[in-house]
DNA sequence: AAGGTTTTGGACTTTGTATTCCAAAACAAA
DNA sequence: TTTGTTTTGGAATACAAAGTCCAAAACCTT
């Protein structure tokens, strides 16, 4: 019909979500954002609608691709391997682009309260949705043997979702990576086939 | 000398620590700290200076509150219950006189990029402190015969101060009592004596 | 090439927030 | 009671930030 979109969706989104992910919600500005995604004021608030709901559209773009190479690990490794990379992929893999800022969704619990219930609702669904996959995976892996039968799938789910958003914290602050491996062996002991729980 | 402080400082700092945990340090306005504190404009800058100091006096406050709390409970109980009690302090004891809120130091290190060096660092200092105190409480526990000698004090150390961070984040967002009590039974299997690792 | 629709630039408005400042009030000491 | 010091109330300042709006530019369609 008219004048094409200038600009890059996707790239906006991943643009904006950097600048989230280390400023969190309320430290960064409009302005700052207009600055990382090349966006005139006017684009901004006509393709986004504002802050909050820009923030919103945020979250759920990196909840697809944190979902797509979620599967990816499930489908080719085995429980101990797969909680290593689960862990490790926010330090290792492209989910980080800003690397050692954490997670946008534990930010997102942590940063806002009551005030932004949208935004922290949101946050919550995809973690939730995550320790749902985390315990789907180990009911397979029990079913094909890749992990005792004396476990259980949603208690272990809910252990290593509070693992991960432990580690989450300590990525934030500063931890060295030796320090969050050292957590992360310790944490694997449980599934180990030579301890029984 | 002169006219006395019509408030007592305990109390000015308890109401700021619980307006500060609930809704964070960017979130939380002079005007509501000024509510809460029932002190005027003039006094709070007088006797704190500015809001980022008040703040670092919040933290130093209740970090010392913990320290004792801390100390009571390391020296009554094993290292089982001890840490049951470490994990619940914060959703049963006064220390959360804001129940549901979280921890204020794991708040912080979260909310808080870059821009709040001042901030970062002192929490960040509190929750060495404590991750140093734990390993200690280990090492005694392993010289009283309380605990396994095959466990590393400062591995474990690290490990439940990062499960108790991620129960921060979790009890931050709503979750059920009965799910955070699961986490920590799991995760206390780890020093049960019929376990080895 | 021309028309019509959408995007875009930038100025403007409004609101909220941290901090300062000065004078008046309160109280201890003499 | 008077003096001197400190606290206190409230107005004023300075600043940043979210969001609005209108006219001009871009470009697909015909």
């Amino acid at each position: 019909m008219a004048r094409p979109q200038k600009y890059n969706q996707p790239e906006v989104l991943n643009a904006a979500s950097d600048l989230f992910n280390t400023q969190g919600y309320r430290g960064t500005s409009i302005e700052q954002l207009l600055e990382v995604t090349h966006l005139s004021r006017s684009s901004l608030y006509h393709g986004f609608g504002n802050k909050e709901a820009m923030y919103l559209k945020v979250m759920d773009h990196i909840a697809a691709e944190s979902a797509v190479l979620y599967k990816d690990l499930a489908n080719q490794h085995g429980p101990e391997d797969f909680l290593r990379l689960f862990f490790q992929c926010y330090h290792t893999d492209k989910l980080a682009r800003v690397p050692g800022k954490g997670c946008l969704l534990v930010n997102t619990v942590v940063e806002l309260p009551d005030s932004e219930p949208a935004l922290v609702n949101r946050a919550i669904g995809y973690l939730k949705l995550a320790e749902q996959s985390l315990a789907i995976y180990f009911k397979n892996a029990q079913k094909n043997g890749q992990l005792g039968l004396e476990h259980n799938p949603k208690s272990l789910a809910k252990f290593y979702m509070n693992t991960k958003k432990g580690l989450m914290v300590s990525l934030r602050h500063g931890t060295a990576l030796k320090e969050l491996t050292d957590v992360i062996e310790t944490a694997l002991l449980f599934i180990k086939p030579e301890n029984t729980h």
